[in-house]
DNA sequence: GCGCCGGATTACCACGTAGTAAATCTCCTG
DNA sequence: CAGGAGATTTACTACGTGGTAATCCGGCGC
């Protein structure tokens, strides 16, 4: 059996409380007696039992974070950056995959992962229709990503509309006129805050902005975002006969299957086709060429969540503190294949894309 | 607070004891009280606390994995296919990073993870020399990836030589004599059983096989494997003015590199220059050209992986059985880098590649 | 010299669960 | 209808920790 308080405190000569005392530094423990049980604690190699601190304190010291699926390299790197935050404040992370099925998250949202104090969510098939579950969530929640905006939680997200914006007025800047999107989905009464229609938002201000015409045609439609279908999709704008020298892709996997199918017809990128991605995935600048690409600041965004997440759980579910919506910074990051030289957009004001979430 | 067994058992008018017995579904309970204590703890929303049953029973039904870092793809794959795993026994899983700290790899193979029954840890930075570090763990443990072979631990992995020759010799049945190697170790006493020199052994093997005379400078060095490097090493290949007609990198992320580097060249892949990685990563088949690649078994080594560990929780640290070692079947993945069709190889028997490890 | 103050330490207990062993019930045999 | 085997239920307890409140002790003021 493991080295328990108990054993520490006879070597120490010392009532198991005040070893929990030493251990969890308290004051009012004399130096004398911190160091000697101090020494017992290192002879014996005693580690506190977790689950007996869960147990009395009601804290685990482990919080969930759940996401579709962790080989999407979006959500993997996010979870290594939630990962390292958790970190820096002695918090485990216990890692769910939902695969995508709604049942599972809403199952989630009424229990919860087991083990944990508080949950970081990324759903997937949620949507702001479902926005009245969160409200019955007894535990401490922040949410993370597009579907569900306005709820009664914490909420950490990205500049979508601004960041898309900023992604293709950059491709303007380049001199390009006919700019094709890839990913939009259809426009759905229950989904028109996802991910897609905001940037996609994003695209229309740019266009509109630059005073150039919005041909409905050049956005081609991927719905769900399976990175494989972006090449098809790019086949098919190909096929269309439909003149275009830049591509939008909503996120950096389509656009990878874009620069296939660019290839493939022997338009050369970024001379013929100029392409910019978004998410920026580690592998963007290994692609050839190198993807530019969005990105959407995903270290501040797992440290708001993380912190956020924390603040809630130390003031506890009872106070009802209002739900505060983060959103990070972004960089536009400009590679091969939108060829030019680095160009980096500030934190817009909050207010603009705010006024789209209400 | 939450509801209790012990609220339970007053609605449902039993003793504790008996909520106990019905949930952790035990013989011997009468069906009509069963029904009315699920009736019960279905009316109040029980939920079992885990850090009581924790305390309790001495489990916590989470494992840990650790690995170097999530937002290399292949543990973000291996980590989607361990939590995979590990969800359909009903075990959460901790990911713990060690961002290739060797201190933190030892610290962790001292204590464990808190909170969790067992690990399955996937090192980077030790090395067979650190193999009596295993003997003293008094925790469930399994070790994965290549750095520590013939520990007292148990051990999942993949086919390094037999499948690095596969891909090898693919290389060769496509009429490829000239065949460079990019991701080679410097060959080091202690690190002889990393991936990189298993790999390059079985490169070597096929090499011999084929009656092709070995040129050592093709054996391109890139340590540690920074996928960025990738590409410096193919360029430096290109400007050594060396003659070669094929690429076979260690890792997928060294092959997008590769590839990039052979694009700017001029070279056509796979008309001038085959390619081929190890890892099969998912945005490999997105790559331009499609990337050929060895399918290391994944979900085999998950599954395999978290079946021992749940093995060894369940028999207890006490009971030493032997240490066992399992390879995960290859695929060899052909798409366009490599162009052809798709190759699958067997398992080898485990004899060959096991010889390597005493 | 007495009593009080406050720092230091301690005894006691409860957190929610499940193992152990004993108690109780049920049904069958003779 | 007694006896008993087996099924079902229960009382009691410990798991390791930390909150609460009580106790102990040395030094100080009067």
């Amino acid at each position: 059996m493991a080295v328990t308080m108990r054993d520490v405190a006879i070597v120490a000569r010392v009532s198991p409380k005040t070893v929990s005392n030493v251990v969890n530094d308290h004051p009012n423990v004399h130096p004398d007696t911190r160091a000697r049980v101090q020494r017992a604690i290192a002879e014996l190699g005693y580690r506190p039992n977790h689950s007996a601190r869960g147990l009395r304190s009601g804290r685990t010291g482990v919080i969930g974070l759940a996401v579709p699926e962790l080989k999407q390299a979006y959500f993997a790197e996010l979870a290594d950056a939630v990962i390292a935050a958790a970190a820096k404040r002695g918090l485990s992370v216990i890692v769910g995959q939902l695969g995508g099925d709604r049942e599972h998250e809403i199952e989630l949202l009424t229990h919860g992962l087991p083990q944990t104090d508080g949950l970081l969510f990324s759903p997937e098939q949620l949507g702001s229709e479902d926005r009245d579950l969160l409200a019955d969530v007894d535990f401490p929640l922040v949410m993370l990503g597009e579907w569900i905006f306005g709820g009664p939680t914490d909420h950490v997200t990205m500049h979508n509309v601004t960041a898309a914006r900023s992604a293709v007025e950059h491709l303007i800047s380049l001199g390009r006129r006919r700019i094709a999107v890839i990913g939009a989905h259809p426009e759905d009464e229950t989904r028109q805050l996802g991910p897609s229609n905001l940037r996609i938002q994003g695209y229309r201000e740019a266009l509109a902005a630059a005073g150039i015409e919005h041909d409905p045609r050049l956005e081609r439609v991927v719905a769900p975002w399976h990175p494989d279908d972006g090449a098809e999709a790019a086949r098919e704008l190909i096929r269309s006969g439909l003149e275009f020298d830049a591509v939008f892709a909503l996120t950096d996997a389509l656009a990878l299957g874009a620069l296939r199918a660019l290839g493939e017809a022997g338009r050369v990128v970024p001379d013929d086709v100029a392409v910019i991605g978004f998410d920026n995935i580690a592998i963007s600048h290994l692609a050839n060429p190198s993807l530019s690409s969005v990105d959407p600041g995903r270290a501040e965004i797992a440290e708001m969540a993380v912190g956020m997440l924390v603040e809630r759980i130390e003031w506890g579910t009872g106070s009802s503190r209002p739900a505060r919506l983060h959103k990070a910074a972004f960089d536009v990051i400009v590679r091969e294949s939108s060829g030019g030289t680095t160009v980096t957009a500030p934190t817009e004001p909050a207010d603009a894309a705010q006024a789209l979430n209400g």
